[in-house]
DNA sequence: ACTTGACTTAGAGTTGACTCTAAGTTCTAC
DNA sequence: GTAGAACTTAGAGTCAACTCTAAGTCAAGT
């Protein structure tokens, strides 16, 4: 087991976050509320930093941190929640499948108008010689 | 030549965006101000839609709204523009294609999670029956 | 002519997600 | 034991992108 426990600090080092914003997400319900040193300190063990990249897999999908929180409420609540939080996550895989349709689409608009600029620049370039 | 012009209510109708939010686009420049009709009421016609189109392709690929107007911008300037414009595309579709990317790999990390409720499910299930 | 709905403006308010401030406490290194 | 960095809190401020309000004008149908 490693017990190694964290500060606020080298988490925020370590996630690219900064100190503020793990307490904003802490005050938000988006993190558990992390256990305290003898100083009122928060120390994160390795269970919190495995949560934390979750919820940032969540985040970076374009869930929004309310529906997050409502998701991490629930692992609170055990097992018994299996079945709501995997009708969650099914249920955002399906938006986030949608979107990645959405951008492929888009993605190949924007190859075609890349390549009529590129003609268009062609062409403009060789009136300029004549 | 289809002439054909139609008033805010219209566009908003047929694009799915709200008049304010349209009237909003105008005047942060992401929309080229509409010609006006005797009394004043904006008219749009199909190079409107067209340059609208493409813009809310660049607004749905994350394109940030100052960022569209400049590239707005760039194009009223005309075609000593082509080149900074064609620069920005190339741009804005390679964050694209890291994006996708990422997204990509998140939606196959959570279908592996997805997969690992359905177990710890099904388990409970047959625990549930014994 | 009149009503009703769509339009006009400037500017205020909202939402989501941070980001920072102030004032104080604790930890670390010398 | 003291300086300076890192931590604590509550709450204010910021930014992007809308979204709405007020007060008025214009357009279309009966």
């Amino acid at each position: 087991m490693t017990n190694k426990l964290i500060t606020i600090g080298e988490l925020a080092t370590l996630t690219g976050l900064s100190a503020h914003t793990l307490r904003f997400y802490e005050k938000a319900g988006v993190l558990q509320a992390a256990k305290r040193a003898d100083s009122g300190h928060r120390r994160y063990n390795s269970q919190d930093m495995v949560l934390l990249q979750f919820v940032l897999r969540l985040k970076q999908t374009g869930m929004p941190l309310t529906e997050i929180r409502d998701y991490v409420q629930l692992m609170a609540d055990g097992d018994m929640s299996l079945d709501e939080r995997l009708t969650m996550l099914k249920l955002h895989r399906q938006r986030l499948a949608i979107k990645m349709s959405e951008l492929a689409e888009n993605a190949s608009a924007l190859d075609d108008k890349i390549r009529i600029y590129q003609q268009r620049i062609r062409k403009a370039g060789k009136k300029q010689k004549v």
